[in-house]
Order: C-alpha cells, then sequence, then structure tokens
DNA sequence: TATACTGTGTGACACGTGTCAGTGACACGT
DNA sequence: ACGTGTCACTGACACGTGTCACACAGTATA
C-alpha cells in the first residue's frame, strides 16, 4: 500500500504542494484564499491524509519526542509505583503539545546509551528520574545546554523537580516522638550511594536531635526499594538486645516487607511496634493496619516535571529547580507506645 | 552547535559520502579496502558521528520505534503493575534489536489518536494492552496487515499474547473447593463490557458447576482495579443475609480492599472467611495474610510479546496467538472453613 | 503611461541518509 | 591489441516536508 503524502493532497486539491503545506500549517505570512483553503482541507481530509514524521523531523529539526530515562537496576515496585505517576502526569502535559514519550532503561554497565537518543536527534529533550549522572555525560549535557529535567535529585545546571524528602522524613519522626516514642529505628528506602546524601535519613537524624532524644545506630538498617528488603532489615532489627519502640520507613512498599515481620514474630502493630512509610502508595491505606506515612505528590511532580521541559522547549528559558510539598497522613499503624 | 553528519566523516576521512556509509552499515556487496575501513571508523569515532535518526527514517521506511498503548481509564495499580512488568520484558527483547519504545495512553473519547503514530511512520509495530479496538480502527490494522500484538484479549486477525485466566480462576475455587468451602463469592477485576467475556469470572461459574457447587448470583460483584472498589464491593458482600465463607477476588489489588473490609469488620482471616486473588502481584506475599492467588507470569508475557513482533517485523510471519500458563500460589489467606 | 503595491500562488532548494548505476585502474587470458 | 572481470570507490537520485524568493494578475497612485 501507497502512503499519502502532500503531493497527492496537492493534486488532489489543484493546486502546489507548497499551498497545501501553507494551509496545514496555518503558516501566517501566506495569502490563501478562504475558498482554496477549503479544498485543500477537503483533499487532506479525503485522502486521509498524514504528515510523515521522518520528512518533518528531518526539515524542522525538532522530533516532539521526550526521553524518559530510569535505571533498570530499580526492582519492581518502590521507584516504579512512582514511574507510573510521573509518567501520568508528565503524559497530561505533553500529549496537549504534541509530544510524544520515548521510554529507556539504562543498566549501570553502558549507562550513556541514551545519549544516542539526543545526538541522532530522536528526542527533543531528557527526563531522568533517579538515574546517576557521571561527570562526562552530565557536562555533555551542560555544555551543549539539552533541556533535561531531572527527578528526584538536583544538579545547579539542569532544571529539577523535587519533594521535600528531608522536611517530610523530619515530620515523620516528630511525629512518633509526639506520640511518646522515644526508642525510634529506621529502615532506609534505598542502599547508601557516595555522594548521594539520604534526605530521608537524615531528617530521621535532625528529629531525633532537634528533639533530644538520643540516636542509636544499630537501629538504621539499609532497605533497598522492595518488601523483600524491608522483611530483612526488620529480622535484622529483631536481633538487637534492646527493640525499638516505632520504626521510620523510608518507602511505604519497604515498610509492607517490615510489619510482616513483627506480624510473623506476633508483635501487634502499633500496641508493641508503631509504623510510618513515605510515599502514600495507594496501598498504603489498606496495609494492615493502615499505615502511617508521608504523601508524595507524585502526580504533581509529573506534570511540573512536564510544564518545566516545555517552558524550557518553548521558551528557552535557564534551569528552574522545583520542590513541593509534602504531608504526613496518619492512620492506624501509629500511636502510643 | 552544528550537528556533525556523515558528510563531516567524509570529509575527515578523504573519501566519499558514500564510502563512509558503506562502512558504517557494513553493506555486504561493497568492497571497501581495510585500510580505508580503518580511517572512516576512526574520523566517525573522532567526531562523535551518530546518524540522523529523522534522515535514516525517511530513507529506510522504518523508525526502530514500536508504540506501546494502554487505556488511560485503568486507575493507578492493577493493570498498570502489569504494564510495568510488561514493559521490562518487552525492553529486554527491544533493547537487543535497537527499538525504541513509544508511551501512548488512550483515552475513551479519542481512542484512534495513537493510529496517528503508524500513519505518520513513526512506529513499525504496536503493542496494545486493554485496548478496546473499535470496529474501524481494527478493521484498519488489518486491511494494512500493520503488526499488531494485543495483550490480555485476542483478536483472530492479530498476533495476541494471553494467559490461562480461564483455567487460573478455575483452579482457584476448585482450590477453595477443595477445603470444603461450600458458600464461595466472587469479586470481579473489572465492571463488565458488552463483547468481553471475562475469563476470570467463568472460571469461576464453571469450577462451580463442575464440582456440584451451587452458585449464588448474590455473591457476585463487581470490582474496578482498585483497593477502593474492592473494599466497596466486599461491603455490599456483608449486606447478604447469609455470607460467604471464601472469596475469590479477580486481581490482587482489589483483594487489598476486599481484606481490609474483613478485617474491619473484625472477621479474622482466613478462620471466618478465605480469600483468594489473581496477578500474584509483588505485595500479595505481604498482605496480612500472604495472599493466596494465580500467578501470572507477566515479564514472560512482555518477552513473548517483544518476540511475537520482532518475528513479525523480521520475517513476515503471520498472525499467532501464544497462551502462556498461570499457576495457584497458596498462602496464609486460605485454609478450611 | 509608468510605478508601486497587494493578493494569491508556485518553483526550487535544503534537511541527512541509503543505494543504484557507473567510473577508472588494473590484471588476466587469448 | 582486445575483450572480460574484479577491486575500490563515487556521483546522483530518492525519501517527504518546510519555506524563501519570485511570478503574475489586478488595482491604486503619481
Amino acid at each position: 500500500m501507497r502512503k499519502v503524502t502532500s503531493s497527492d493532497v496537492a493534486a488532489r486539491a489543484g493546486v502546489s504542494r507548497t499551498t497545501v503545506s501553507y494551509v496545514l500549517n496555518r503558516t501566517q505570512h501566506a495569502n490563501i484564499s478562504e475558498e482554496t483553503r477549503q479544498r485543500v482541507l477537503a483533499a487532506a481530509a479525503e485522502l486521509d491524509y498524514t504528515p510523515n514524521a521522518a520528512a518533518q523531523m528531518l526539515v524542522n529539526r525538532r522530533s516532539n519526542g521526550v526521553g524518559l530515562v530510569y535505571p533498570r537496576s530499580h526492582p519492581h515496585l518502590s521507584t516504579h509505583i512512582f514511574l507510573l505517576s510521573a509518567i501520568e502526569g508528565l503524559k497530561s502535559v505533553f500529549s496537549q503539545h504534541g509530544m510524544h514519550l520515548l521510554l529507556d532503561a539504562v543498566d549501570n554497565s553502558s549507562e550513556d546509551a541514551y545519549i544516542d537518543l539526543l545526538t541522532a536527534q530522536r528526542i527533543d529533550g531528557l527526563i531522568l528520574i533517579d538515574v546517576p549522572l557521571n561527570a562526562f555525560v552530565s557536562q555533555r549535557l551542560i555544555r551543549n545546554n539539552f533541556p533535561v529535567v531531572t527527578f528526584g535529585y538536583q544538579y545547579p545546571e539542569l532544571s529539577s523537580i523535587d519533594a521535600e524528602n528531608w522536611l517530610g522524613a523530619k515530620k515523620a519522626v516528630e511525629h512518633l516522638i509526639g506520640l511518646g516514642h522515644r526508642q525510634i529505628g529506621c529502615i532506609t528506602n534505598s542502599p547508601h550511594f557516595p555522594g548521594d546524601p539520604n534526605l530521608r535519613l537524615q531528617g530521621y537524624y535532625d528529629a531525633l536531635q532537634a528533639q533530644g532524644v538520643p540516636a542509636n545506630p544499630d537501629w538504621v538498617v539499609e532497605g533497598c526499594y522492595t518488601p523483600e528488603s524491608g522483611y530483612a532489615a526488620m529480622n535484622l532489627l529483631f536481633e538487637q538486645a534492646v527493640l525499638p519502640t516505632a520504626v521510620f520507613v523510608g518507602s511505604d512498599v519497604v515498610a509492607f516487607g517490615a510489619m510482616t515481620a513483627a506480624h510473623e514474630r506476633g508483635l501487634s502493630i502499633p500496641g508493641d511496634i508503631a509504623f510510618v512509610g513515605f510515599d502514600d502508595v495507594p496501598l498504603a491505606r489498606y496495609a494492615v493496619p493502615p499505615l502511617t506515612t508521608v504523601r508524595m505528590p507524585a502526580v504533581e511532580m509529573g506534570v511540573r516535571a512536564g510544564m518545566l521541559l516545555m517552558e524550557r522547549l518553548l521558551d528557552g528559558t535557564g534551569p528552574t529547580h522545583i520542590t513541593l510539598r509534602t504531608e504526613l497522613v496518619v492512620r492506624g499503624s501509629s500511636c502510643a507506645p
């Protein structure tokens, strides 16, 4: 089957290809009579004409594509539940502008493969979700002034979107302290990477210090995105001589595993041990008991990131950094010890 | 900044652009001396040359893009957890072939917007996840012999990938019957669409009939993807005069809501009421109690779908239908009444 | 009458690539 | 000397679009 081109439309309307282009693109400075305009429009509709994307990309030097890059290493849920919400927000903005989303997972090994997407002009902009940037790549992006929005961490020269991780964690722990807890453990969201300060963990420490509650390094254990890791981390905590009466978990999904470990040990929640999570995943309210957590505005973060990139693309504005509020949602998993 | 083109490479290597193309594409019938070949390769590397995707698409009539379409109407988790796994599987296949994934959500209103992606030649193939095809669109796809793989439902002329929904549901309910249950309710995964037989619901009915257990239409309630809907559906069941002793839920995520409703009513699971879910979402094992469920091989479905599409693209094979096995995973939420 | 201007439309080029047909140069067999 | 063949390489076209500079007719202006 042959593809319909603008020449076909021109022939059918009895005009030149140039005229077709002017009509379809509503070119301002072109004077086209109303009658011809209608003839062209009719011909295009009858032939069901769609402009060839490749040809447009080639001549416009614009692909209307945006690359969305995330690390493949993150296992299923935690960050990826977030990924879905972010996609939802991003798409709601991009679809209004006729932009398409190109998905690319990145391995730790060949982490600059997605760079080809932009040197090949396949995308006009880049959204990076939790992707570690090595110096080579970041400098290249900055030097070329390529439109980038980073998600969840900041780079001075690149636009970024984030939420109040530190403050959210601090509020969560202060909530526990306010309930009377003095022995508060922490299971982190992710393993520690050098150079990547864990703001949620820092919020935990700062809350303890601000309220004069002693910190116990034995009560801080690393989680790694999954419920399995939370389960294992909690069992590690149970090996301590003195147990905490409350645990702040850096991610709801990890908290699911931690709470299961507590259940299996016969502890009652929140009677024997209280839990607070982070993210407010849709299932958090359906944990047993319902999980107290810090809400991340995931969809809104996607929307704002999309808007940031569009502004950059259309108006050429410089790098902007946005931090959205987090909110403590108190449910059944936390109460006085 | 100017883009590096193959002309630049040619100039630097002191050869023609044709030679550059032959070397970089390893064109078989072209005879290029080893020495020239190395010169070209070196020049390309020094200039950090990447071919322009638009130009390649235009001349090759191939975009190396695959459209992944899903309905926006599905709320967060259920199908979308599945979506992430599918993406994982799809990407593992596509990345080997240099194919890119283009994401597109489809509204009920303008459900054929994604068709423009293919008439514009922006994509070479289409993966449809739970997207309802109206007659107009499907006929157009079939007539043009466009490469399509549907996910989760079948269309005779289009390739498809699915799992044993009917058999999985049947095994789940037979499991409950085997435990001694005779009063078994059902909360569906999704609302009923005309023309879309709910195979999981059918498996439920057929298991009851095969084992001679009476079916009670009052015990069948519609869910709608979310835990909220499961919560509401379960409370609807609780309004019955006689309560079921076990419930088969068409989706783990919906089951989370249903179990929470049971907890709030003070019922013990599985003592007072047993539950079996469907999907084996990563969190299912961390429900309270751990959820007995039917495992969907989501990632493998993605892989197989990707392979199906690649075969179709490379070898031009006809439509193929694949159905993968499901497996009952028995956990703590089900035992004898 | 010559000039300028306005409204309407077109020819031709550029974008960057893949590839067919063709060009010399050289070797070989008769 | 002449045809045949191979090797290494290149010129030119095509893909489908956007847009600049120009053309032509008709009308107003000096």
